[in-house]
DNA sequence: GCATTTGTATTGCTGTCCGATACGGCTGCA
DNA sequence: TGCAGCCGTATCGGACAGCAATACAAATGC
């Protein structure tokens, strides 16, 4: 019966074992989010809403713990090496990660092209591990780096093990960005693709996230049978057909995500 | 007065203006490493030093902002998404990253093998881009991984830009670790080999972390001429002799690191 | 079925964090 | 040359947030 209802949150009844410090803290670092470069103590505390003092005494702390750096001009401070070895951490610790090492290189070995794992967040996969990358725009390679559930492959495969109305929610909460002009942004088109995968066992998407590019994911489920990730296989355009792509990759990637079973 | 003998903490000056609470909770973060699964709370504690109440508030915090999640069956507790994030801007506002990334991907089209770059942090190297990967264990290949830097191409391009006095700090600080029978271990011969890379402007390292691999390394110094990170280019001893990869790697490699400039 | 885990919840005291305010060093505009 | 506006830094008394001890339900393992 410990499971209630962990208010959604949002509106947070007084809460007398949260740690006010701590979250300010960590709302420090989240404010590098979408930043463009660094950030001075002023945008610092406006982007978290925090007092210049409150910012600059936390700015501080995560500066003596590493976190945080001074830019070698002194303009503005940017987050700093520990964040990989948190990183790393989490990387190493990743129950599907572990799972699922062995088979991603096997899958690798097997069909010769990029292969990565994302993880299911809603309405967004987060890429923790990239195999290979050959075109692509070097940002887009980096782990951490997030695409919508609605433009992937994985994200449909992924959706796929939804039930309809959690994919309703997810689609209508989110604005879907046109990411190529191919990409699919008209929700009954997506739930089109997500009927498909649940036909098929695997999404295929085309130009969905890159022009030029194919790719084929398939969902892994946790235990529960809910998304826990997704393994992308893609591809060019150059060198391949859509369905000889998909007869190519398939058999593979199915015995992948069936020896790797439930995270 | 009220600012006696803070906590046990390393010998360090009392500081008004350092928050305690944000200290402690990013230590619940940081207690994940080097370890081998979930962490109970207990555990936590233990590991960080904090009272059992006092890791229950952090945990119950990091939880409540989602970078701490219970583990499936209830069991432990294990670092969660929003660390990705963090990976993500840390990557994407790396301005040593940032200028490289254009010139590794040339690189990496003209040596067509594997491209590192890592980022120098005193006795270890820590690997921040990793742009394809063949052979190697995958947990190797993992972001935020880190190999001394006394046993690595890029490591010893990195240190050769420093004084001789940090180099002799840094090998009699470190135990250097054995990471195949062919790694030197002995702080001389280590010194020889960056006394090399000062006279080639590059380093050559055989089978220094991995049986079968050679590297070649170059350091990217900052404004300061301090060692920033480091590119190493890695291949196979089954493909190529060393000299052989030398002469194939340096030219280009020595194109992108000029081009970088310094970070 | 007792002993020891696990995660969770509550409470009164106290010491840590709070935020307004001030300072010196820059940059750039006049 | 000087003022205005940033920058990062430092200080200080008061109050409130975090502290540690303690208790509880549920699961585990003898």
């Amino acid at each position: 019966m410990t499971q209630k209802a962990p208010p959604p949150d949002a509106g947070n009844a007084p809460d007398g074992m949260f740690n006010q410090s701590l979250a300010r803290g960590i709302s420090v670092l989240e404010s590098f989010r979408g930043a463009g470069g660094p950030l001075t103590l002023a945008q610092i505390a406006a982007r978290t809403g925090l007092t210049r003092s409150a910012a600059q005494r936390l700015v501080h702390t995560l500066r003596k713990l590493g976190y945080l750096t001074l830019t070698q001009d002194g303009h503005g401070f940017l987050l700093h090496l520990p964040v990989l070895d948190l990183t790393h951490d989490y990387l190493r610790l990743n129950p599907l990660l572990r799972r699922a090492s062995p088979f991603l290189l096997e899958l690798r070995q097997q069909v010769r092209e990029r292969v990565d794992l994302s993880l299911f967040d809603g309405a967004r996969m987060v890429y923790a591990s990239r195999l290979q990358s050959k075109r692509e725009a070097f940002f887009a390679t980096l782990v951490g780096n997030t695409v919508p559930s609605t433009s992937t492959s994985g994200g449909w495969a992924a959706l796929a093990l939804l039930p309809d109305a959690e994919i309703d929610a997810i689609l209508t909460a989110t604005t879907l960005p046109a990411l190529t002009p191919r990409t699919l942004t008209d929700p009954d088109a997506i739930r089109a693709e997500i009927s498909k995968t649940r036909r098929d066992g695997h999404a295929l998407a085309v130009e969905q996230v890159l022009m030029g590019e194919v790719a084929i994911g398939m969902a892994i489920p946790d235990a529960a049978g809910r998304p826990a990730g997704a393994i992308h296989v893609a591809g060019s355009l150059a060198e391949w057909a859509p369905e000889a792509f998909r007869r190519h990759v398939v058999p593979s990637l199915a015995e992948a995500v069936r020896n790797i079973g439930c995270a």
